[in-house]
DNA sequence: GCGACACTGTTACCGCCGGTAACAGGAGGT
DNA sequence: ACCTCCTGTTACCGGCGGTAACAGTGTCGC
């Protein structure tokens, strides 16, 4: 026995591992038992580790915010024209939401939720300030204008919505979509520049 | 006793009405015991009405997206230039979200979920449709042109976006944010009309 | 008047889940 | 040898969703 790594940290992601991958098979509402059965081990290990449910959950949201947010940052932050950078986020948006829509109804309609919904909450805020901040910058506005954070929040829920849409109705291509959002948001954004 | 009407769909409504009582005061995670105390009766007569919990759950969403659906149509279809009656239904909207957080706070993060956020789809569907023929109208394109469909997710995520970020923060007056919105959405019209 | 019956309501229970106490080894220090 | 700490277990508690089985009551047919 005991081939498994008794480092800590690694010893939390593989049990991080295994709980993503009952929530994934099983939807939000997986029991502890099944999470810990799937770690091969058994509940108070579990609860040793993260306290609660609550703040497993909350671990896993964590977990995958940050990585989703690593990512928008980076497709927002590299070269490129502004329109292809805008565009180049969006598209990684949608390619995560294409590719994990399991990992993306967990966060959003987990039914275990207070400790997700905070994560996501974050995460959210922190995107929409990242976008106020270069909105602000862009539109030359004073850094705590009330439009920039208006405008930051409205994007992130259009394309949220529209997100959301098109992963059910699936009715285009996603680079498709990707390119039609944004020329809505730079049609918006030229609206407002004069 | 008895003094309660008998009437069959009266009673059910007071049992919603109960059920909604609680939930306004425990949050989305309210006990079937509880509800049923609240009404004054015993659990086995909540079953007989709803099914289960997710039938109960999905008869009050369904109250509720409904009235605010009649709502928004009601401000959408109301008389008035354009400009205005979008100011209006936006600020119906957020009205709604001012007046009774507890009932958002139910339906989008409601943490016994299935069938709330069946009819919440639903809603948000049905609004979609309306704005989208609207729209698809308005800048006369076809009736199935992607473009409207995408609008108008993206209306709905925006002002949904926004008015969550205000919840929250309560930066300005009510009306304030309806017309920043309003202007918002009104720039980026008038540029995709061009 | 009087059983049959349907309806409304109750109590008491089941199974499952989140969470925890209490115990069972084994590694290392003295 | 013994004590201690750590990791793991089993076995339990309370509460929830959900249901079966039973008790009272008004209404029929006769």
């Amino acid at each position: 026995m005991t081939s498994l790594l008794h480092d800590r940290t690694s010893r939390r992601d593989a049990l991080l591992a295994a709980a993503d991958a009952v929530v994934q098979r099983d939807g939000a509402s997986a029991s502890m038992a099944a999470i810990a059965a799937e770690a091969g081990i058994t509940k108070p290990i579990l609860y040793r580790h993260f306290g609660d449910k609550g703040g497993l959950y909350a671990a896993l949201a964590e977990r995958h915010t940050d990585r989703l947010l690593d990512a928008l940052v980076g497709a927002l932050t590299a070269g490129g024209p502004p329109r292809e950078r805008v565009l180049r986020t969006i598209d990684t948006y949608l390619a995560v939401l294409e590719s994990e829509p399991q990992v993306y109804r967990f966060l959003v309609q987990s039914e275990e939720a207070a400790p997700v919904h905070g994560h996501v909450r974050t995460f959210v805020r922190r995107l929409q300030e990242l976008l106020a901040a270069g909105i602000a910058h862009e539109l030359r506005l004073e850094p705590d204008d009330l439009r920039a954070a208006v405008w930051a929040a409205g994007i992130v829920g259009l394309v949220q919505g529209a997100g959301d849409r098109w992963l059910e109705s699936r009715d285009c291509e996603r680079l498709q979509l990707s390119a039609l959002l944004t020329d809505l948001l730079w049609g918006a954004y030229g609206a407002s520049r004069e």
